[in-house]
DNA sequence: ATAGGACCTATAGTTACTACAGGTTCAAGA
DNA sequence: TCTTGAACCTGTAGTAACTATAGGTCCTAT
């Protein structure tokens, strides 16, 4: 009846990831267990695979595995309201945009010293580089 | 003779750490195995002080173990150039960079739907976030 | 019937620590 | 000198999100 059954790596490969992800998916709650074939093997149906890419786009967002966790509740769990969705990707909005800030104070630090260095044949004990990490205090 | 020496916990202070993370880096290799007390308690010099600092001041910089370990030879073995050293700085820059990026498409694609995205009470099924991560292929 | 690719389970490895547990040593006060 | 409690010791397990391996079974095409 049901003609659109696949198998774990035909939807791996759908959502482009490793079948071996989708086991651990499933490990961790964020995929169901589907049915089995007589012998076994997971057969799953269009709207695992649908599950399965909200899982790698949030992902790819950045979203944690318990974050997305949270997100599937929205899925499936009803009277959830659109307003928590958004507060939550605001919130991890503001997450990444503390990361970029980190990652460029520290940018900025490493370039100080590589602008101070001028590379070169000089033996390290005279790198600036080396320097200013290797101080006491 | 030496009147400066230390137990862990005072140079895990000094450096900003935990005792923990100086067992994690002797037993890694970053740090060595220092002298001990007769009871078997390590004590350390202010030449262990230094390379914990420049350890931990790297780290902070965002160099992998296993690139302070690489770090480390320049002090360690003779016959090392600043050059080296200014081209390691200059290539984990660029890889910091290239983390920035990343990041500031994600954010944006993020501020994308969160912008789409009215919030309140309307029911999840009408969110465009949750829209926009749940589509199939 | 058979071959080989895809699948199964379970476990260990990755990074850079952190957090125990269960015991020993040290230093300061009585 | 004795005691007490903080600091130390070793070894192991846990964290995040997979990835990789081992050793076996199933499915499908020839």
């Amino acid at each position: 009846m049901n003609s659109t059954e696949f198998s774990i790596g035909q939807i791996a490969e759908k959502a482009g990831c490793k079948v071996e992800t989708v086991h651990y998916y499933e490990k961790t709650g964020l995929m169901p267990s589907p049915p089995r074939t007589a012998g076994g093997h997971r057969m799953y149906s269009l709207s695992h695979i649908k599950r399965l890419n909200f899982i790698r786009r949030s992902r790819e967002l950045g979203f944690s595995i318990e974050q997305i966790r949270e997100l599937l509740k929205f899925l499936d769990e009803p009277n959830h309201y659109c307003g928590e969705v958004k507060g939550m990707a605001m919130l991890h909005s503001r997450t990444i945009q503390q990361k970029i800030a980190d990652l460029e104070r520290l940018k900025q630090a490493l370039d100080q010293m590589v602008r101070q260095c001028t590379g070169g044949l000089k033996p390290v004990d005279a790198c600036p580089i080396i320097d200013s990490l290797y101080v006491e205090s």
